[in-house]
DNA sequence: GTCTATACCGTGATAGAC
DNA sequence: GTCTATCACGGTATAGAC
């Protein structure tokens, strides 16, 4: 079975092929398990749907990642470090010494690189995009353990950094904000609709990320540096 | 099989029992399997754990319900009807003509049922609470058409005050910040923290309603009314 | 109408042949 | 690395007892 570490650090593999010459098994089986994961959740989509659209044995899933849970794993970590690198180097960016830090300047840190990353089909597109922001706000629990060691950095660089640009508020206020601002943005680009469930007339396309950054941006920000 | 429209409108069912005389099948059912679904997770939820802490026969589930989607569905009804009717009062109460409409009263109307349903057992409580929740964030496909032709009502009345309260936005805006404003709401009764997962050190208390809402109206609010 | 026992098929997982 | 066979468990349907 092949080492998780490895997928990691190795070039990442898949959709980088010609066309006719097929990439190895364990590509395969990630890109198709990609989209359907996106397209029918997880639970929904079986092995047996993924390894006959990748077009390997069923068994083959298991050898090479373990169990089904696992697949899910490796699907995720292919695409989640480039992202979080994206969104850290944003920071370095914006937190030069002497220079004043927004809060709008680290809402958008975070916003631009989903919005590259889901225009970058080489690097999941919007397809990972909804399925990251999904498996967060879900908190899904494949990714508890796997993730709260490896990506503590990210909430740690944002905490400080906001500490820096909301001064005036205590940590505890800015945890909460914090928590809410994310939460909004990782649902907006999740591409579902709470209020559509209950039926509504004036429907908004919360697929389109261009649309969903011009008017999240300001709601998140507004609610950010509110006044107590 | 029970009709479902029955349901809706004969006494509600459960918690309201002695103890040692036992509720009848039907209702054991959907107290145990509110609290599975709440705990585990739906897929996560097998039937034969239901039926077996509800000390029925597996086939009950089938002959009450007609499937485990239909149970979801019965156990989601029970409950949802008195909350919108909530909502509905709240809003009927501040949408005196003549009497000013505040954004901050909107998001009141909203929080405040929640507030109230999770500290009543009777009516689902905080396990409720949350399950509503995070079944609209997510989007749940079980419900997708069940609610939408019901409940269209709470979201066309919301759209109506919203337009009365923030006259100065267009439609477009106000749809958008309504889709924010309630995706937050949601997933803060959801009880699940984005952040967490990613590991932090300044970790918020999700589940207590009250420093919920103590943090939550002034965020969102701040968004509503944000200048555009 | 209500409840029970049981059988059916699809799922993820695994052992072992090649 | 790959494939086949097999397993236990999942939701579901139904025949029949009371």
């Amino acid at each position: 079975m092949m080492n998780k570490a490895t997928q990691l650090i190795t070039p990442i593999k898949g959709q980088d092929h010609m066309e006719a010459n097929k990439p190895d098994t364990a590509t395969r089986i990630l890109d198709v398990a990609e989209r359907l994961f996106v397209e029918h959740g997880f639970e929904a989509t079986s092995l047996r749907m993924i390894t006959q659209q990748a077009e390997v044995n069923l068994a083959a899933v298991n050898y090479h990642f373990g169990s089904k849970d696992a697949l899910f794993e490796s699907v995720f970590m292919r695409r989640i470090g480039p992202f979080v690198a994206a969104c850290l180097a944003e920071l370095d960016a914006i937190e030069q010494p002497g220079q004043a830090l927004t809060a709008e300047a680290l809402v958008t840190s975070f916003v631009r690189p989903c919005l590259a990353l889901s225009k970058d089909p080489s690097r999941g597109g919007a397809l990972f995009v909804r399925l990251m922001s999904r498996t967060l706000v879900e908190n899904h629990r494949l990714l508890r353990e796997a993730l709260s060691q490896q990506y503590s950095v990210f909430v740690q660089r944002y905490s400080i950094a906001f500490q820096r640009a909301l001064p005036q508020f205590e940590s505890e206020d800015i945890a909460w904000r914090m928590h809410f601002a994310f939460t909004v943005m990782f649902n907006a680009f999740a591409g579902n609709d709470v209020l559509k469930i209950f039926g509504r007339s004036q429907v908004v396309n919360a697929r389109d990320p261009d649309l969903i950054i011009k008017h999240l941006v300001p709601f998140v920000v507004a609610g950010l540096t509110a006044p107590i």
